[in-house]
DNA sequence: TCGATACATCGACAGATGTCAATACGACTG
DNA sequence: CAGTCGTATTGACATCTGTCGATGTATCGA
């Protein structure tokens, strides 16, 4: 079996990009964590499957709050916070904010927890 | 492209394993959150990837301490949730408390990010 | 049996988080 | 320009979270 994770090695030296030393390491997780605390939450788990799971690969906020069940601020609060974590992209067209999933943010989410 | 996430159709029916309707959907999302929650915190990233990547593949508490520059209540504290996550395991050995990686955890919950 | 060791739990605390109502902002429409 | 509509922001609040020191618990060694 690989490792999974393969960030730090057993004496803290980084492993994968070229810094080294303590610093990077801590860098590396607080970059991987960031993406997953964005994925810790139900509400965002929702509304990131039903935009990627809809036609056009694109929805509003009006056509999201409903199927979560929270409020329109609420729903926007989440979107900021999946676009702030690079998951999401926000493109205004007149009145509405369309919001689509990043190509390939989720990929590489995935591709750090698997081995290599 | 294919679908990411692909946990809910934009009606809101399930679109995976066997049992429909909304009740679903919102336990696949909490389910699934939950995994990711686990792994929104950076001191838990390097925990995994510590313990992932040493020699034996386990580690206990006093040689994690060190490492990630956290109480040893605190790494209690956090190994805990890593196994109730499903992604660590426990194993008293004498005064020991070895924690490992939950073989295949990570990939599973790669897998649920990815296309299929 | 007594002390030391490894770990978990408890209590406490500051800070973060999820949520909503109210409000502000920007764009379209008449 | 005034009103309406879709969003973002603000303010407030309860709850959750990460952290540590102190303490409890179990195991090992002398």
């Amino acid at each position: 079996m690989t490792i999974a994770l393969p960030l730090l090695t057993e004496d803290g030296t980084a492993c994968c990009g070229t810094v080294a030393g303590g610093a990077l390491e801590s860098e590396q997780a607080e970059r991987i964590a960031r993406v997953f605390k964005a994925l810790g939450d139900p509400a965002r788990v929702k509304l990131l499957s039903l935009i990627g799971g809809s036609e056009s690969g694109e929805m509003c906020i009006c056509d999201l709050t409903d199927p979560v069940g929270l409020s329109q601020p609420t729903v926007s609060h989440h979107m900021k916070q999946l676009v702030e974590a690079g998951l999401a992209a926000r493109e205004q067209r007149g009145k509405w904010a369309y919001f689509r999933v990043v190509d390939g943010a989720l990929q590489n989410a995935a591709r750090t927890l698997l081995p290599e």
